[in-house]
DNA sequence: CGCAATTCAGTTGTGCGCAATTGAATGACG
DNA sequence: CGTCATTCAATTGCGCACAACTGAATTGCG
């Protein structure tokens, strides 16, 4: 077949399924899901629990508000979140006494010695994707541009 | 700092929010998410019905099953998803004759119509994305790759 | 043929993820 | 000081995603 300049590749060449980045994206980031889940099924947390306990291991205490920018998730997936991880023992949710509209969350002391049972889970990670550790560093900046451009295309709708 | 091989980077080190790409491809791809919302909103179909309207645009009629191997989803998402898009008018549904536990899913007219207008979401994501064809392709290669490891590092569990 | 294992779609229950709304608390402004 | 807009967490409603289960249909095997 020789090139077709009058009938450029269509539209609809672009509808096959593999060539869709948005899918082989989606598709990693459930498989990722799966590893996490039988690797934090000893931890007892989901993955979402567990991104919330990496950033209150990072900060101690935070109000709902900051966490949710961090992890890029609002009150509508992190209030009921919470309340499994309260319920669970983990971390410990109060009204803070300057703003009583603001909640702070910090992790309780079971949440806390749960980090160094949880510092063995990135590399079993790692070693599950087969990626050395530079291809992981390069992938992750790619995607992080990737958010970037997407949210700030998302500002035009 | 020199180098200190006694106490090479430890396990907690990897535990920073910053330095997990399952984050970072867990936020890339519900940025994705947002962009495909809007795109989709005025064809009536969710993102994930978009992937199965692209399967069923490319092979016309298909089992369930195959549906389910194709997208890397299960009956339980696919049951309802199916039902919401019969009650759209978008797809029929019938049981086989050959085989009657299998359920064959096609598109319908007004389904098959919709393609039409679908073919110019590709183009606007890929600009949204503010990456060029040859990047894309190739993260979606190194993406694919990652989820096949996943995949197969999962059957240890 | 007759029975057991397998293969299907569907259902149930739990947990995100997000839009939209609620209601309390705060801060700005006259 | 009062009013009004803003900023919070929480709630509601809907749609995935997945595990576990159900029940019907089929296949394999003696």
């Amino acid at each position: 077949m020789t090139t077709t300049p009058t009938t450029t590749p269509p539209d609809e060449e672009f509808l096959r399924l593999d060539r869709q980045i948005c899918f082989s994206l989606n598709a990693a980031s459930r498989a990722f899901g799966g590893v996490y889940r039988t690797l934090l099924k000893d931890l007892g947390l989901t993955y979402p629990q567990y991104l919330v306990m990496l950033v209150l291991w990072e900060d101690g205490e935070l109000p709902v508000k900051r966490l949710g920018e961090r992890l890029r998730l609002d009150s509508g997936t992190l209030s009921p979140l919470l309340k499994r991880l309260e319920a669970a023992g983990l971390v410990q949710r109060e009204r803070s006494a300057r703003d009583e509209r603001s909640v702070n969350v910090r992790p309780t002391d079971a949440g806390t010695e749960l980090r160094t049972r949880a510092a063995l889970v990135p590399r079993r990670i790692a070693a599950a994707t087969g990626f050395d550790l530079a291809e992981i560093e390069d992938l992750r900046a790619r995607l992080d541009r990737l958010t970037s451009a997407l949210d700030g295309a998302a500002l035009d709708a």
